[in-house]
DNA sequence: TAGGTATTTAGGAAATTTCCTAAATTTGTA
DNA sequence: TACAAATTTAGGAAATTTCCTAAATACCTA
């Protein structure tokens, strides 16, 4: 894990309140943006960008940080892209802070 | 804890070495400038800044960034202000990512 | 009080980040 | 093939961050 990536993609506040609101998709995102494969798949560019509040663009380039800094996962299907969190990576970081850092 | 702001304060590579370094200054600072009332204290800002290989005022508003994030925790002792690691917040910061973030 | 050391504040140039619009690309469907 | 929808890439203006030097302030000691 590399921590400063990691916790530059998350220093944002958008960025921050994207990956809560992935925590609970069917919490934040009206229930006829999601399906049965929300859990699996995530929430795609254009829902997170409506919720956010700002272009499609602008969220598209957040979440690639974000995947880069594998916080988040992408998965492509069909036109769209569906990103959720990577739960793994954040139990590792809260980890790394508690013991290493 | 502001989340937000503690995560910003960590967001840049000498900031996040300097909480390394004081993690352990036995193991990060000369010997002579450090005392019996370094664990209690923690490094004078001169001696943090010509670890880090920047100038001083720059690593002193560093620094204040960290302590207003509550990162560390400063104590002006005579000319000097001395600053340690705020392990609590370190601690809760953890336990956040860990369960709500 | 005067001078020396440590730190902070002020001001600013350069680099990076933020977040937009326009254009290009990818994929599905008629 | 052609068009529509979702996303990504490109380009850039504005805001913020980085990190410096110079000046001001705080504190100690003679």
């Amino acid at each position: 894990m590399e921590l400063l990536e990691v916790i530059k993609s998350l220093s944002n506040e958008t960025r921050l309140n994207i990956l809560k609101w992935l925590k609970d998709p069917y919490a934040h995102f009206p229930e006829e943006e999601l399906s049965e494969k929300t859990p699996e798949l995530g929430v795609c560019v254009s829902d997170i960008a409506k919720k956010a509040g700002m272009s499609v663009p602008t969220v598209s380039e957040y979440l690639k940080t974000m995947s880069a800094a594998n916080v988040l996962i992408a998965t492509r299907n069909g036109q769209w892209t569906y990103y959720k969190r990577n739960e793994q990576l954040i139990q590792d970081l809260a980890m790394h802070i508690k013991d290493t850092l």
